[in-house]
DNA sequence: CCGATATGAATTGTATACAATTTTAACACT
DNA sequence: AGTGTTAAAATTGTATACAATTCATATCGG
């Protein structure tokens, strides 16, 4: 199972019920399930989930946050919409906001997370060696993540976070071929060795290049 | 009379109740009435406006996603530290934003959107040769709020609008003195020439300026 | 037959009551 | 006196009940 703590706002709250909840609504609107306009019944979802309508209330709350629902006043909740050209958006921001969180990160990167950043690193070599995808887009997830918060800006990266959560399950398949592992590999040894050398411009402009190549991989 | 509806975060959420409740706690936060790491008891929100848990419960999830509150289960509401480096942050963050906003926004603005612009910055020079500063901080909201929605990337619009809020409150006085106001007007109109001749390129220089010099303003 | 209005049903918003967890404090024991 | 345990109080999480708004349908008038 997928981990989707970014889901909450704060990662924090580890409210099984709820989170599982959150995370199969969520699912359900970016696989197509539910249909973008769809009004969603807090009736319904009561019945299907076995819960009284406030914690059902406090999901679409929570999904409302992160723009999968848009809550209507006196009207309920309805599934937003989200097309290609949406997904193309989102690709784009993350072009744009990631070389720059690469940028404060380097700048602001404790020792405790420079040290856990080496040693994702050193897991995402192994996993390349070993050809392990499962693994692969577990640890580059995280490999990023790392980054983000290491920008100590919670604002970029709830929002990178965001963007990555969308992307993911807009993209239904988002593994990358085989082939790809030693590209991308190296194209976070790239940014890898600017945060070894502190190099803000380096790692920036490794950022931009990743960034942009995930993008194209897409299409 | 001009309608401002748009002043609100969104347009769609308008319970006054909630808020304004809402609005009244961020404020306490962003200017330390509320102390950062202070729990937040819902039992004194309560009382303090007359409303039961239901209602503050779902004012402090909202804040939760704001990134003013922090949720931790079963303990309650914490206020977040908000520094003066992450308002930089906020400011740099815009900077980056916004011109793409501006792009995007030329790009697909609709007849609708721009006859809007087009009222709106008229309005704007009144308010400048009249000096009505307090018309003026709305107008100016009001202006760009309609520039973001026009970029029809709702992400890119929720996040910017919050980060007009957050400088907007941390930065008590917000108002510019009022002999900015002949300057800010120019660099709007920069932008909104920019929308009418189509052109991006001008539209996004003149974007980066005026968010340059709204964050050099500040210091 | 079509449209507008009005009334009833359904749904959302709010308040209150109950359950579970956490915090506080008292008490016993070393 | 200090520490650990335990029980009571307070606070949060959830469910239910009531109020207000919206939606649907039926009836009346043209």
């Amino acid at each position: 199972m997928i981990d989707l703590d970014f889901l909450s706002n704060d990662y924090q709250d580890n409210r099984p019920v709820a989170q599982k909840v959150a995370e199969s609504i969520a699912i359900d609107i970016l696989t197509g399930t539910l249909r973008p306009g769809q009004r969603i019944s807090e009736r319904v979802l009561c019945d299907k989930y076995a819960l009284s309508r406030t914690p059902i209330r406090e999901i679409l709350n929570q999904l409302s946050s992160t723009g999968l629902v848009t809550l209507i006043p006196n009207r309920g909740a309805f599934v937003t919409g989200i097309t290609e050209r949406d997904i193309d958006d989102y690709f784009y921001m993350k072009n744009l906001l990631y070389p720059q969180c690469v940028k404060w990160a380097i700048e602001r990167i404790t020792a405790e997370e420079m040290s856990a950043l080496e040693e994702t690193f050193a897991f995402m070599e192994f996993y390349t060696a070993t050809e392990d995808l499962e693994k692969m887009k577990k640890i580059n997830h995280g490999f990023e993540a790392i980054i983000y918060n290491a920008s100590h800006n919670p604002e970029l990266e709830r929002t990178l976070l965001r963007y990555d959560f969308l992307i993911l399950y807009a993209n239904k398949d988002i593994g990358y071929p085989l082939n790809y592992l030693p590209t991308v590999l190296e194209e976070h040894r790239a940014i890898f060795r600017a945060f070894q050398e502190k190099n803000t411009d380096a790692g920036a402009e490794a950022a931009q290049i990743h960034a942009y190549k995930s993008m194209m991989r897409r299409k």
